[in-house]
DNA sequence: AACTCGGGGCA
DNA sequence: TGCCCAGAGTT
């Protein structure tokens, strides 16, 4: 098992590969976010950053939102796909912020996974980038990075991935982890065909380690 | 647990 | 061309 400290070691490396990994889901507020963070379901947020200029351009409330035909908002979005359900639940959403949260994004994650729309991930997502509270979203390569370096059992559930993570990690590293997770996950150690040859996590690496034993056995 | 939504990216 | 994807809701 990793320890603590090698874990946060991990991390910085992570930060050294790929330094503007946060960057991508800074927003000016949480409203912001949390509709950034639902439009990303399903599809990179390279993607989203496409839509999002002119969108938070156009809609700057949830009362923009629902001054609008669900048919215009899916226009809007149209390009990053699922945009039928993603454009109902924002209207939907803006709604039920305007009427029961007094139009301010919650800061709870009960709240907020009332919210159409929004599951324990997005949820997750807002709360530790927006709000600054220790909660990590685990999605599929976060919780295979955090396997294969040994920080994790193999046979962990989800919340038991997602509790060990907040555990290990320091409270100032909040609003970065989830997206270092991601980027190292998506593009260097890949669900499939890992760059373990020029990893530099390879010496603490459990999986890795045992990938190059087998490779130079053969 | 297994579907569905969905256009874009990539082999 | 066909497969996969920073998820959530329904059955």
């Amino acid at each position: 098992m990793l320890t603590k400290a090698q874990w946060q070691g991990c991390l910085e490396v992570m930060e050294e590969m790929f330094p503007d990994a946060h960057c991508e889901l800074i927003h000016s507020n949480p409203f912001e976010l949390l509709i950034a963070t639902l439009l990303s379901a399903q599809c990179t947020d390279a993607l989203v950053n496409r839509v999002t200029p002119a969108l938070f351009a156009k809609y700057r409330s949830p009362q923009d939102y629902l001054q609008v035909d669900v048919e215009e908002l899916q226009n809007d979005i149209r390009s990053i796909g699922l945009y039928r359900n993603k454009s109902k639940n924002i209207q939907a959403l803006s709604q039920m912020l305007i009427e029961q949260f007094a139009g301010e994004v919650p800061n709870s994650r009960e709240a907020l996974v009332t919210l159409p729309g929004v599951g324990r991930k997005t949820a997750n997502v807002v709360l530790s980038v927006a709000f600054g509270i220790p909660a990590l979203a685990v999605d599929t390569h976060v919780e295979r990075v955090s396997k294969r370096l040994g920080l994790c059992k193999w046979k962990d559930s989800v919340l038991q991935v997602e509790e060990t993570i907040t555990k290990k990690t320091p409270m100032n590293l909040w609003n970065k982890t989830h997206h270092q997770l991601i980027f190292f996950g998506r593009y260097h150690c890949k669900a499939q065909n890992p760059n373990c040859l020029s990893c530099p996590l390879l010496e603490v690496c459990r999986e890795g380690k045992k990938r190059m034993k087998k490779l130079s056995s053969t």
